[in-house]
DNA sequence: AATGAATGAGCTTTCATTCAT
DNA sequence: TATGAATGAAAGCTCATTCAT
């Protein structure tokens, strides 16, 4: 299976004999243009192509249909990142995978992966805090890096901000237009310059 | 005057007389907290001690009100910032620039500098959609470095995207918590790094 | 056949092969509860342990069901009583046999007699005001007992409601828990103290 | 004051800079006609003469302003004849009174009586079980006249309930048009009626 | 200028009813 | 005949905005 396949699988793949699949799309899709409290469930339905009273079927409520959207999701897209980014066998080769992974799910699915990492959703606060963040993944990319020596020391936090920041900001600017190409074409780029960040200083 | 008191100076040193800087504060600390459209003017009037109606005295809406914490806030930071940052000789004292000065914004009103910067608001998307973001500042920065011969070639964009996405990913961290030291403590080493990977590369 | 079965017959005797009685038993369960507007169709279908569609079968609507629920049941009741209370010879056993078959009629199903007897249902305002109601035989009990100079002058709603209203108010106050034994060990005790009311007073 | 003016006293004497009363009245009105499920907060507004949103100032609910409307009346009609029926001397005026309050409360204001008294609600039965009922008047009534032995022995509650039941039947059927007549005309002959039925009987 | 009660459009949600399977 | 997913009208409720005081 292609590696830029893995994020809308969860969404195409489920049960063709219900609307949810659709459902979901147009939810994810009016989220992103206009905020969670920002869409009314009259537009998802419109959108979707059901009505109003299908979409209580599946959830209690709009809250809980985001929630869902959310955290099925992400937590799939992390679980799936970590698992191939630790199969990497260095802090050079896991860094460049997760680059490439990411901005793969970004060129997948613009939408999804902008609703799970690009923005902010103070509408889900009430809900866990804790996510399965991308971010952890980096946090440890970084810890075993300089357990091994490969990589600088330093806060793993400080350092993984500029590592993971730096790739979601390449992917907020190509979603507002200022980079055409696609992401994939850059993923090796970038990586690299992530990686001379972070890799231990020769100081001989 | 101190470099950390630019942000909040607009709020702070306005007509003491009036309850507007009273009511932008409210809205601001409750937009942050609950998004625009999940903030409702009775919280707004209630936190800032004044009637419902006072509000419309200052603002048409609820909107231009979270329209003009914005914009007006935003261009004067990104403003000052752009002066701040090329008032300096070359590119390796910009970046430092920079990041002391938004680590220091931060720090100074973490409340504001989040609205700003740190979140997105769909709310807001009905309005002009270039703001005068720091991004460009740092497009500028890169462009001006390369053809000085000081930052390496690339695509602007790419490399700008991976110098502020770290600025901004470390004031993120540190709103969630796992950074917990003063960020202007930071500034120097952060903009160490990033000019590290910014650099031209000595090929001899 | 007993005294104390005539009230569930239309329910227990009904064709056991079919859903009905079960959803007749299940609706009125749920009418006592939470009266008829505070019930939905799904909670019938529920407790019937059938399909909401199948209600459909049946019952037009679910304002159809309570009213057959009702005005059957109701009908029967009252007919029954009647017949049954005309048998007996004077005003001082008919009294008695009213009670009687009243308090046995609570006891044999008291979830059916409340909904009947106890409860008063706006919804079905909207069908036929005249139900064949107990009041009416007890005012035929109090005419036929005046004519024969057994029972006192005076009006005969006013005597009637007396007469009724205590035997109602019994059910209820068992019903709320207050009463706590078998009411038909009360009917011979509440008939007497009625006709002492009623009775025509010796005057010598 | 006069015997007849303790019921509606609430809603009339309640401020009259605000549309209260006029809600109260409305929805009582209402609640009587259709029930509480049965009413709409449409409606209310609508018979009200103001807006829906006016509803939700005072009440936080629907259920709310229903649940008021009968425990704050219920409680201090409950109340004001408690203190009137114990202030007088012994069983036979204190029946005598409570007849004449209740007939009187029914016609100062039938609509309230009926709502608090004739009706069940069980839209209501969320709310505390141990409503302030005049039933608990009647039982205090028999009980203190037992002791007194002005009344003959028996389970208090049901000779409780032949005494309330009979009460509310004559008001009951007074409702529904088959007696005409003030009830206050027939305070005392229903007060004697109950007083044969209750007193202790002379077996010399 | 400031207030906050009133407004009512429009939101989320419920649920009686239908109908393809 | 029985099912229960789908429907959508209509319900309860919210809240930005207005305006008499």
């Amino acid at each position: 299976m292609s590696v830029h396949s893995h994020m809308n699988l969860i969404i195409d793949k489920s049960k063709e004999n219900t609307k949810l699949p659709g459902v979901m799309r147009a939810a994810l899709s009016l989220f992103m243009k206009k905020g969670i409290d920002g869409t009314t469930i009259k537009e998802i339905a419109r959108e979707a192509g059901v009505a109003e009273g299908t979409l209580y079927r599946h959830f209690k409520s709009k809250d809980d249909l985001a929630w869902h959207l959310f955290s099925a999701h992400l937590k799939q897209f992390t679980d799936d990142l970590e698992l191939k980014v630790f199969a990497e066998p260095g802090a050079r080769a896991r860094i460049r995978r997760f680059v490439e992974e990411s901005f793969a799910a970004y060129e997948a699915d613009p939408e999804l992966y902008t609703y799970l990492i690009l923005r902010e959703h103070s509408e889900l606060d009430k809900y866990a805090q804790e996510y399965a963040h991308p971010g952890h993944i980096v946090t440890r990319i970084i810890e075993d890096g300089q357990k091994a020596g490969e990589i600088k020391p330093g806060d793993p936090y400080v350092l993984g901000s500029l590592f993971v920041g730096g790739v979601i900001r390449v992917a907020v600017v190509k979603m507002y237009g200022s980079i055409r190409e696609d992401l994939t074409k850059y993923a090796g780029y970038v990586a690299e310059n992530i990686w001379i960040m972070l890799k231990t200083t020769d100081k001989s």
